[in-house]
DNA sequence: ACACAAAACTTAGATCACGAAGATTATAAC
DNA sequence: GTTATAATCTTCGTGATCTAAGTTTTGTGT
């Protein structure tokens, strides 16, 4: 059995405090994901059809393109998950007010139902996660993290608008 | 032009403050991943790269097992992000000891060039993350985020031990 | 009315990550 | 020594996500 060393690099060299901190979030993200995928193989939702869902027992009836900002997400990833799903029965897409263009997602019956099997699941793993943490300490992650989130997208921001951008990951033949 | 609407579900139902948390760690992940991977395009090194690349920075010829567990990530994962280094010839494959089995990993010249290039970029990239967070704020940020690593790696050991299916909240794994 | 821009969805191809299962090789048991 | 077990790497298929680019439909300006 391998030991995950963790403390190795706590006062070590090249690991400068900070870098630590995109690590831990980024496990902790990944935990998250984990914790409550495992929950959800059991209904037979995958952790992206979920995140639609959830949006959907809210508000019914929206767009791709709303749906993809509600949750933060690209449209084709959207549209993935939508397609899945309509194949699914949880979902159908439907056009409204005589608008070609645009598709509505509307829950069916079976996604309804979903939402009683699945809601518990979700709370249950988001509950275990911060066990031990007091009403200060919660407080303080939620202000670091979003203090955080704005800080990467402004940084984001002002690449773009340096004309650098994530790179693409079609159609690059430097590599 | 994506605008993050953060202030939508303050106060909208079913968001409990836990389930907040999740989120803002997941976004927080993918701020980090891109910052990241932004800079990194410029040297041409992708994200998954820069994971191998660092540890063997600091600990060359490792095993492909070694390299996985380091990275807290798979030995498929590994395998791919090694073997397309192998072609881009950061680094190169070999038995030691007459092990035919063990495969290590060493950098090339090259390899060990695009650390000067590259760390400043992880660092920087870092720094600007927690812009705005004092000495408290992190220690606390930190603390938070190691209890929830651990008590979400607790939770799936636990539904491992059980099976991998848990339901505790109710009794039906049905499907 | 017609051309053109903007909106909305689709498709394509890449990266990263995983689990399951196959293939080798090394080590232990007998 | 032969067989069983364990370690290690590899292959395969799936899923989530992204950027870029294509298609269709709607709306606007002249």
């Amino acid at each position: 059995m391998r030991e995950i060393n963790e403390c190795k690099n706590i006062n070590g060299m090249g690991n400068r405090g900070d870098e630590r901190i995109a690590r831990l979030v980024r496990l902790a993200a990944r935990g998250f994901n984990r914790s409550l995928q495992i929950r959800l193989k059991t209904q037979n939702v995958t952790f992206g059809q979920w995140i639609f869902l959830r949006i959907l027992w809210q508000e019914d009836g929206l767009s791709q393109r709303e749906l993809s900002e509600r949750a933060h997400l690209t449209e084709p990833t959207a549209h993935a998950a939508l397609t899945r799903m309509e194949e699914l029965g949880y979902v159908e897409r439907r056009n409204i007010a005589g608008n070609k263009r645009r598709q509505h997602a509307y829950l069916t019956p079976r996604g309804w139902e979903l939402r009683d099997q699945i809601e518990p699941l979700a709370i249950e793993a988001n509950d275990i996660a911060v066990v031990g943490l007091n009403t200060e300490e919660r407080d303080i992650l939620r202000k670091a993290l979003t203090a955080i989130i704005q800080n990467l997208e402004k940084d984001e921001a002002d690449a773009a608008r340096r004309g650098v951008r994530v790179p693409p990951t079609k159609g690059n033949p430097a590599a």
